[in-house]
DNA sequence: TATGAATGAGAATTCATTCAT
DNA sequence: TATGAATGAATTCTCATTCAT
């Protein structure tokens, strides 16, 4: 049964939807490397290994593009994000977690951190005029607030921590060495993407970001 | 008295290094604002109400212009630096100066973090081939490690503490915060730049890196 | 009779293959009106009444455009070469025949002087590059040599005589008096382009060439 | 005695007919090596040492300086011509002296090549609007129509020889080969300029010109 | 859905030339 | 005589975008 009444169309659709991603991957990647203003649409075009014409059909233009790139890049981390399971751990468990999860995110996902300078190079207009910006916000600020909720009940956690500054911290410590890792090494004179430089870098930030929410 | 016989040489080279000086600025400014890649020669050069032709004269082509403006950027932020002498203070009261200066620095003088970022999106080649990137190196690690050597000799620090982590760390969690300010806003739906929220930044900032160093 | 399904494509590979060859023609004349450097892009899409950005389109840049123009001037010799049919004259009216030819194709084709020339002042790196140069090679130095070789068997003409040397002295004639025919005529202050003039010269070379072959 | 009255002045005068010079030795390079079009000032005065401004004050503009070159490129081949000596030769060696020297010549000044191709490409005006033009006229003209009429007269030339077909049959053998030595080569495959190609050339040429005036 | 051809506005860079001293 | 600073007008080349099919 069931042989699809439209099978050409839903190929097409499928067709559409595999050509769309395509896209997505491509402009991701080429945003991340060249930033929004040295992007080029014939690159994306290239790397998509389609039509430079199909990317405006689907996308209307280079900033919808961007916008489309960038909420997906949210969407992802946002998916993994969700897997965490943070609240049957112990408290001091669960941020170190946190802190372990965020480091590797960033550290698999550089693009990440190149997308997100764009966006704030321009202000974030790319997020503001998405009507969905808020769903990307990160359930992880809630997860935070009872994790630092249950410290404090357990006499763990000092009290009077915020959970978004505390995410705002635990993102700055490893985005900042990550995303200005160049620039910092170029004047340290100094790899700090070595497997030994990164390993003491986690160990440092769990130390800074316990060190601040444990007692005594 | 005649005409004395060398002004005119001085108000050359004077005309000369102030015409250097001003397009300097106004390719900060414009790099600043759109990125290395979209930044426009053709703007520069209205900023410095002078001759396009006048930036390829001194600065050879867009790339070199970066760099220059890029290493001036350092120069200006290490002088400031220069003032702020930590040494004579209490081991706490100096850091907290550090956090206080790394987060006034980066508050006025956003044109820094984004510049940092262009420099870091193009992976620091602008550094690397800059012979002087070594020279761009802070002073303050040097000092840095002087004042966790006090505290911990003091008694008051702990000890392990690496100022290179630490350097990196004080300047992250004001980096992100302000750098990433118009994604972050845009997502939490709430303005991370009112008085408020400063004042409870930089608080949260130095508890977090006192935190982390001081004992008990 | 539906309309036929592949014109489509026919007419698009049609406009393709007219608009290059539109470019190409206005670029060679541009080419050989004001040599290589003074040439303008601009000139060349007024000149082929297509927009500029095709240019590039198909052909690169300045010097790759230069490169095609160069060659396809090559084939154009090469193929009025073709319909020569030296093998089945007398050598000496072969010869004849060949001067006349190469006489009357740089009169017709002026162009194909000055292209030369640019090559030759750019040390001929536009064929180096070009995988083609040797086809461009003339295959009248092979019947040259068949020319020469039956002449010498019916005893016309004298012995030792290079197909390659003669050659280029049949075209060295013809050449230097229609590429500096300007300078020439400047100095000696008499027009050497009337048609007396033109006979003259035309005469003066079968002479030059026939008095060197011809035996006694 | 006689120290002269005005030093100044004439040490000045020196300096401003070396200078003068010295650009027209950079200029002559350049042009040559880049043809008019492609001839930059800025690397004729990087190239004479000297101010680019000075340049305008001396020559006007780059087409005056063109000319200016190219008038002492004739002075110079010129004053080389005076040196021959031919009339005392015997017309057979006279002649074959001319093929000699003017294969030196241009052997020895590729850049002549160059500029007179330069010239022509721009139709000679620059040698139009010189009130000098018909003084580079070659006084090997009227050399030439002697030598023929010897020879006439000792019964070893021809009849009919017009001597300026004839010179320009000289130089076109000679210019074709060196002026067009680089398209020549890669369209032949073969290096034109080893010692033993040049050598043969140069019979050559003494075959095709002697062969053309010696009776019998 | 997909694509090759075509374009106008602009962007970096170049160039001959002039200014001011 | 000599020069460093400055400029306006090109000039090559680029880019996002649209046309036509």
């Amino acid at each position: 049964m069931s042989t699809p009444p439209t099978p050409v169309t839903e190929e097409r659709l499928r067709d559409a939807d595999r050509s769309q991603n395509t896209i997505l991957i491509a402009a991701r990647d080429e945003f991340a490397e060249h930033g929004l203003g040295g992007a080029r649409m014939d690159r994306i075009a290239e790397r998509a290994g389609l039509n430079k014409r199909l990317i405006y059909y689907y996308f209307e233009d280079k900033e919808r593009l961007f916008q489309a790139v960038l909420e997906q890049a949210y969407r992802d981390i946002r998916e993994e994000e969700q897997q965490l399971n943070l609240l049957h751990l112990k408290p001091e468990t669960a941020l170190r977690r946190l802190v372990e999860f965020t480091w590797n995110y960033y550290l698999e996902h550089p693009e990440f951190l190149t997308l997100l300078n764009s966006a704030n190079l321009h202000r974030a207009r790319h997020l503001e005029q998405s009507e969905r910006a808020r769903q990307l916000n990160s359930p992880l600020i809630a997860t935070l607030g009872e994790i630092i909720e249950r410290g404090r009940a357990d006499g763990s956690f000092r009290g009077g921590v915020d959970p978004l500054q505390l995410y705002v911290s635990i993102a700055g410590l490893s985005y900042f060495y990550l995303s200005n890792n160049h620039t910092l090494s170029a004047i340290f004179g100094r790899d700090l993407m070595t497997p030994k430089a990164r390993s003491e870098r986690l160990s440092h930030m769990c130390e800074v970001i316990l060190g601040y929410v444990l007692m005594s």
